[in-house]
DNA sequence: CGAACAATTGATCCTCATCAAACCTTGTGG
DNA sequence: CCACAAGGTTTGATGAGGATCAATTGTTCG
């Protein structure tokens, strides 16, 4: 069953976006649902699509030749991934975008954004939008991990996901749907560390651990430790 | 001396303007001189401004609270820096922008360059070419960073470096001009770890290296350390 | 020449990665 | 409904890779 066009303007890139603008790009756009561990793209792969998730998360990731590989991002619904070939011509995608659970995606050519983008200057602004706040974000990733010590990137590194994916449950807490091997990749660090760590919090009270779940308990006591000096 | 307006096409954003937009530009810019060591701007500032060097060469840097810095580019002449500002809103600064030597630089208002984009959209597009390019060396060297030790990520940063700000001698090898710490803020690590690596390099014969400078002997061999499996 | 700055090198220490083994948790099929 | 397999997690032991500190040497420039 296809989705309504009009859902699309929450995509913070068509959020200034007519109707009928919408209705082209869902017009323009086929869906494809993909179980939990496949891919929608892989690293490499020409960047002919972009894509928008509709239902489920993902994640986006880049190997070294070796293999290793760490978290870019996590995508959660209505959000845009993909689009960087959307500009530079005959692009490759820079990372692969896994799902994490059952996903569903409309994926839709980049050569239509970018056509859409010439004659309406709002989409390029909020693509740039989009585009400025992502660097900025891993400019400071970037420095986190060249100056950070691991216990506050992970800190930093859950907070980032509580905001962004946090589930609230019944009794006011947010808890965090992640392996430790995830939650690894996306601080710089190994999946024993992580977990060292979240032991070390559960004893002193700042959250609850189990399997592919974290319940923050004190939210404050995490910022302390991603932003307190020394 | 105002410079010549027609030489700002060999700014990247500005490759497709007409002649008259880059008059435009020239016209509402301008030009500052700041001495080696000097900020164009700091990382916090209200982001009024975005510069295009004109001569020189710059760093951008980002600090954490307790003061460890990490470089995020060096600027050589005719690039633009300081521009995530013309998009995001009352933006700051995610850096601080401090000259390496004697520089000069053309100050734009941000709302100028925001004012142009909204009716020409090849201004938006080519900006947004040098956001995307700037995403994949972040997410590249976010990823060296989590994965590779210290020894390639200095070779990289060095080939970066060449590649970008490279001096032919006369001999025909190329040569670089940074100190130790320039070249760990860049790769990040610390200046001792860089100057043992490039004594280990020089007795390999790869470089020669003396006070803020190093001179590439064999850059097919630092591409092998670069890039090698295992 | 001397002061200021940059680089080198050795010694030491600490943070994490790595490896190994055991322990949970969840879902499946007999 | 239990048993077992598969995948996720924990924890200990060990060691490597760099950071840090300190002392010395080299370079540049007024």
């Amino acid at each position: 069953m296809p989705i309504d066009p009009l859902n699309l303007r929450r995509v913070s890139v068509f959020q200034n976006a007519t109707d009928d603008d919408l209705r082209l790009f869902a017009k323009n756009g086929i869906e494809r649902s993909i179980e939990e561990g496949e891919y929608f793209f892989f690293q490499g792969d020409p960047a002919i699509y972009f894509y928008v998730l509709i239902s489920g998360r993902a994640k986006l990731m880049q190997a070294n030749p070796s293999g290793q590989q760490v978290n870019l991002r996590t995508i959660s619904e209505w959000q845009m991934f993909g689009a960087l070939g959307a500009v530079s011509e005959e692009a490759t995608y820079p990372a692969s975008a896994q799902a994490l659970e059952h996903s569903t995606a409309l994926a839709i050519k980049s050569a239509f954004l970018k056509e859409m983008m010439n004659t309406r200057p709002y989409l390029s602004f909020d693509l740039m939008k989009l585009m400025t706040d992502y660097i900025q974000e891993m400019q400071e990733r970037y420095r986190e991990l060249a100056t950070e010590k691991v216990e506050r990137r992970i800190a930093r590194a859950v907070l980032r996901l509580t905001a962004q994916m946090g589930i609230k449950t019944a009794d006011g807490n947010i808890e965090l749907a992640f392996t430790r091997q995830d939650m690894a990749e996306m601080s710089g660090t190994t999946l024993y560390t992580v977990s060292r760590v979240l032991s070390e919090w559960e004893k002193r009270g700042l959250v609850e651990s189990g399997r592919e779940r974290v319940l923050i308990r004190n939210p404050h006591g995490l910022v302390q430790i991603a932003e307190e000096l020394d």
